[in-house]
RNA sequence: GCCCAGGUGGCGGAAUUGGUAGACGCGAUAGACUCAAAAUCUAUUGGUGGCAACAUCAUGAGAGUUCGAUUCUCUCCCUGGGCACCA
């Protein structure tokens, strides 16, 4: 029954693995097949997909084990989808322009191009050694002169279409290096390098007009499949809001501005013109202020961290409210930056945080203009009733000893409620108050103590007058003094009766029926709610009573301002005064301006440092060290042949990095970044994998420029990417980061060494789940090696290939699994281990899907362990099995598997092989499919609970009727325990998991 | 301050999305094999009480909805990541 062979071998990854590596590097079996190779071919017929990870940047640190988690994940789904048929594309490269190079070139004075040569080849031996299949023959590199070609080629698109442009803004500056510094060199405002404190200096830069996208960028998130979290991080940095600008007409102006015909105003961006009658200052940028009146008022605005208070200065201006015609005075404030909307804002201390706190401060005048809109949800207006409007209080009495609260509980209606009442003719609140309160349960003496807030607006349908009320309620609260009264008529004392409570146990009251509830009891515990939601309009002139949504469009309509959207995303800082990144391919011309560098001179490579030139420093004048190169930097004009200057100025790192998939459909083209058969052929990528680092720049970056190149017409897809999903990190032992100063740093080559890449490709996808970031734990590593080599010890329990064709027979050519035949071969087992190993082909073909890897090994665990078990093992099923598990461990299933195959006949190849003669390999064989009848047991086990404790548990057959079930239940012994002498409530049945009695 | 993710045994984590909480793995304990150790195998392993059957408590804390809540709702507390007064 045994294979026979006699010679157990021991599973020895060393031997196997880099064994693997190279015959499927020398057989190609990872590559994919461009359209114009497999025309005609039978892999034309295959669909195409295209798996994607972000490719590493290659630095002197070497690979450490948290790289290639997001690699063997999507190598994962690579190869299960080869498997499924797919003509798959997943490439790598590396993103080798950047700092850490850059900086050790400075400190060592090492061309960087040696450096990455060195670095880039430590990365590709080690990322082989893991058994990814990544189609090597298209690895690119972004400083490689045939890469950055095609970088300098669309930068000059953008140049062209006028989307690249320079533009004098302020960059970090460090003193002591004197040199400028990208955002992400700045630390808690320091120099990363040296630790100084970073200035602002101003300085000319290229700009890439990201923000004319910004709109598209938004919009079409609607149409691809990220991760939410991911959506909502890009629409969050693109921070799109809709609202207007709306312009207020200053008085008191300088005298040489007001010359202008119309006079001069100031214009606004707001979200919020509903509350434009609720203006009473205008608040404005020191740079805006400065304009209007040529004065410095030393207020700066500063994206400090800590110092967040707010600070402003009365310019003595006036601006006229363009509603309500009041004359509102100007402010220089510390809280409103000049570079968004339009620099001014209105200062609605009523209803906007900020606005109110400066207006404390200052005191300025607070005006309240929307109140909360509620509508009854016990008792909501009914359609045809008629609609009477009310001014109305509410009165919340208080006993001062107690704490407690008065409340009146309805008799007819089941209400409970404060007093409440109408304010009539020239009355005011307070009295209104007093006159139900005596009306309604006669206390004569109270303490007013405040009125909680404005008013709100409520709809209901009040039962006892048969109409449906719009009511204008406010709270006012009193302090009972003493329990003296008047008689209360007897009217009133058959109304309600009267109730002392807490707040708490009138939440809690089922009959309350006060939708203003909630309002009032946040206003009375917090005194200064600033309402910010919509709502219905007061003090607005004609606007009053409308809602605040529809108020927006009129109002704008009515003061003459316009409908504007505003974006928080900027234009992108293009500039870098460095050396290792791709030049900037523009020539500067006294005569002609900013000239682009002709196609036919690109690329306009990086030259060379030598000899006394040979600093990667910046230089003094915070220039890119290339400035120094005179030779390389005096050119001519490529339009009038005149003496001209290079740019000196290198892209970003992020450049490379935004159309590096584009170039991987087609690496070696020399004509265009990618020929258009094949851009069409692999269209977007269809799961683009990579870290929450990139979810906004990168990510962002890349979207725009292949938008851009969308509108060129150059690439076939609006969106780079159809489906988007992140891994977490793997953190050191500690719980921090992996890093070479915190020397916690894990090195994958040990782990290859002494555990082998399937035991670290397994690990890195147990440990936890792939999207969160787990802990490394090199004591919990040989969980999955014992595995593997469980996996492997059963090959040696994989019955004969005679016995295994005998008692399979007929079935074998449809690779069915059927019961009957199974059950014949080794009587007790089989059936149940054919029926777990489709359960596991279900749940692994599935969780794969969500990326839950971790599960995926579990169920492989719980499989091997039951496997085990069994004297032999079919194999059929030990077959479908390792080929479900070899995405995960590609070696160890491959040697399993070619060890194997010489002995059968294959399903994939006509005929019987030859002993050793290699067969196909197991990642070119088909994945397995489940039969969806033999995934259900006959019998089930069902819990039964009494009033939800599990109780005890039975066997119920699959198709038992569900009344059936409850009976069996009911007579249950240990259930009668706890059912007898009682009654039965109600009894629940969950198909397949449990029965619930309810007793009581 | 705002936004996002998360909080479950000694540890990493499961839980069919409202239905047996703790799958699977690590570690630990005991046993088998061994002269012995390692490896391997077998059993046990959330807390408390009990010889046991069993009972009872338990998913950051507190409330709520429900026959039933790790899962839904509200409030609060921690941890990690991102943003900086965005009008």
């Amino acid at each position: 029954m045994k294979i026979s062979n006699g010679m157990k071998k021991e599973y020895d990854h060393k031997k196997i693995e880099t064994k693997w590596q190279t015959i499927w590097e020398k057989k190609g079996i990872y590559h994919a097949s461009d359209p114009s190779i497999s025309l005609g071919t039978s892999k034309s017929k295959k669909p195409k997909y295209y798996s994607l990870i972000e490719f590493p940047y290659p630095s002197g640190e070497g690979l450490h084990v948290g790289h290639p988690r997001p690699y063997i994940g999507m190598d994962i789904i690579s190869r299960k989808r080869r498997m499924q048929g797919f003509n798959v594309l997943y490439p790598i490269g590396w993103d080798a322009f950047g700092l850490p190079t850059e900086n050790y070139a400075i400190k060592t004075g090492k061309d960087p191009r040696v450096v990455t040569k060195k670095n880039t080849d430590t990365f590709r031996r080690q990322i082989k050694s893991l058994g990814v299949s990544f189609d090597w023959s298209r690895e690119i590199n972004t400083t490689d002169p045939k890469y950055y070609k095609w970088t300098q080629w669309i930068f000059l698109q953008f140049f062209k279409k006028g989307l690249a442009y320079k533009a004098r803004i302020n960059i970090n500056w460090c003193p002591k290096d004197k040199i400028g510094l990208a955002n992400e060199e700045v630390i808690a405002g320091a120099c990363e390098r040296c630790g100084t404190l970073v200035e602002k200096r101003e300085k000319e830069q290229w700009m890439l007009a990201i923000t004319k996208y910004a709109d598209r960028l938004c919009k079409d998130l609607d149409d691809v499949d990220y991760l939410p979290q991911i959506k909502l991080g890009q629409r969050n940095w693109i921070g799109r809001s809709e609202g207007a600008e709306i312009e207020f007409l200053m008085s008191c102006v300088r005298q040489d501005l007001t010359q202008d015909k119309g006079g001069v105003t100031i214009k606004v961006f707001t979200t919020r013109p509903d509350t434009i009658f609720g203006v009473t200052f205008l608040a404005v940028a020191p740079e805006v202020a400065k304009k209007l009146t040529g004065k410095d008022y030393g207020i700066k605005v500063d994206t400090d961290r800590e110092n967040k208070e707010k600070i402003g200065v009365d310019t003595g201006l006036k601006a006229k409210n363009p509603a309500s015609g009041e004359m509102i005075p100007v402010w220089v404030v510390n809280y409103v930056s000049a570079d968004y909307g339009t620099g001014a804002v209105m200062g609605v201390p009523g209803h906007d945080e900020r606005d109110f706190e400066f207006a404390k401060k200052y005191n300025l005048e607070i005006k309240e203009v929307v109140i909360p809109k509620v509508i009854d949800n016990k008792n909501p207006p009914r359609e045809d009733k008629k609609e009477v409007f009310r001014n109305a209080i509410q009165a919340i009495i208080i006993d001062p000893n107690t704490k407690k609260i008065l409340s009146l509980k309805w008799k007819k209606f089941n209400w409970t409620t404060f007093i409440v009442g109408g304010v009539e003719n020239n009355e005011d609140l307070v009295s209104a108050a007093r006159r139900e309160i005596l009306e309604e349960v006669g206390y004569k003496n109270l303490k007013y103590i405040r009125t909680l807030g404005g008013p709100v607006e409520s709809h209901f349908f009040a039962a006892h007058k048969d109409e449906n009320r719009k009511a204008t309620f406010f709270a006012l609260v009193f302090e009972l003094e003493n329990e003296e009264k008047v008689e209360v008529s007897e009217e009133e004392k058959e109304k309600h009766e009267l109730s002392w409570t807490t707040w708490e146990e009138m939440v809690k009251d089922k009959n309350l029926a006060c939708s203003e509830f909630q309002i009032w009891q946040a206003r009375f515990f917090n005194n200064e709610v600033v309402y910010m939601e919509p709502g219905i309009l007061i003090n607005s002139g004609k606007f009053s009573g409308m809602d605040s949504e529809q108020a927006k469009k009129e109002i704008i309509k009515f003061v003459g301002g316009k409908e504007k959207t505003t974006f928080k995303l900027r234009d992108w800082v293009f500039s870098r005064q460095r050396y290792w990144g791709e030049p900037i391919p523009i020539i500067n011309c006294k005569n002609c301006g900013y000239i682009p560098v002709p196609d036919k001179d690109l690329p306009v490579e990086l030259p060379k440092l030598t000899g006394k030139m040979k600093n990667y420093m910046p230089t003094d004048s915070g220039e890119s060290p290339l400035a120094n190169i005179s030779k390389w930097v005096n050119t001519t004009c490529p339009t009038c042949g005149g003496k001209a200057k290079r740019e000196t100025d290198t892209m970003p790192n992020w450049a490379g990095s935004s159309w590096y998939y584009l170039r991987y459909t087609d690496v070696k083209n020399k004509k265009e970044f990618a020929s258009k058969k094949n851009l069409k052929y692999w269209g977007a990528v269809d799961w683009y994998n990579g870290g929450n680092e990139h979810t906004t720049l990168h990510l962002l970056y890349s979207r725009f420029w292949h938008k851009f190149l969308y509108d060129l017409k150059l690439v076939p897809t609006k969106e780079p990417y159809m489906k988007r999903t992140s891994h977490g990190l793997i953190l050191a032992e500690g719980g921090e980061k992996m890093s070479k100063s915190k020397g916690n740093v894990i090195n994958p080559d040990e782990i290859v060494k002494v555990y082998g890449a399937d035991t670290l490709r397994l690990y890195e996808m147990f440990m936890g789940p792939f999207h969160q970031s787990v802990v490394w734990s090199t004591e919990s590593i040989i969980g999955v090696r014992r595995f593997i080599e469980r996996v492997w010890n059963l090959q040696y329990k994989v019955a004969s290939p005679d016995a295994f064709s005998q008692s399979l027979g007929p079935s074998l050519p449809s690779a069915t699994p059927s019961k009957k035949h199974a059950g014949e071969a080794t009587p007790v087992h089989n059936s149940s281990i054919s029926q777990l190993l489709n359960q596991t082909i279900k749940k692994v073909t599935e969780d794969i899907e969500t990326m839950k890897f971790n599960t995926c090994i579990s169920t492989f665990m719980i499989f091997i362990n039951e496997a085990s078990k069994l004297d032999s093992l079919s194999l059929e099923v030990y077959e479908k099995f390792l080929k479900l598990l070899s995405p995960f461990a590609p070696h160890v299933t491959e040697e399993i598997w070619q060890s194997l195959y010489p002995y059968q006949t294959s399903p994939y190849s006509r005929g019987r092989r030859k002993e050793g003669v290699n067969p196909t390999s197991i990642h070119l064989s088909k994945w397995p499919e489940w039969d969806p009848n033999l995934i259900q047991d006959e019998e089930i086990k069902i819990v039964i609970q009494v009033n939800g404790k599990v109780r005890t548990e039975i066997l119920i057959q699959v198709d038992e009727q569900e009344e059936e079930i409850k009976n069996k239940a009911l007579i249950n012994d240990v259930i009668l325990k706890y059912t007898t002498n009682k009654t039965i409530k109600n009894i629940f049945y969950v198909k397949n998991r449990l029965v619930n009695i309810v007793v009581m």
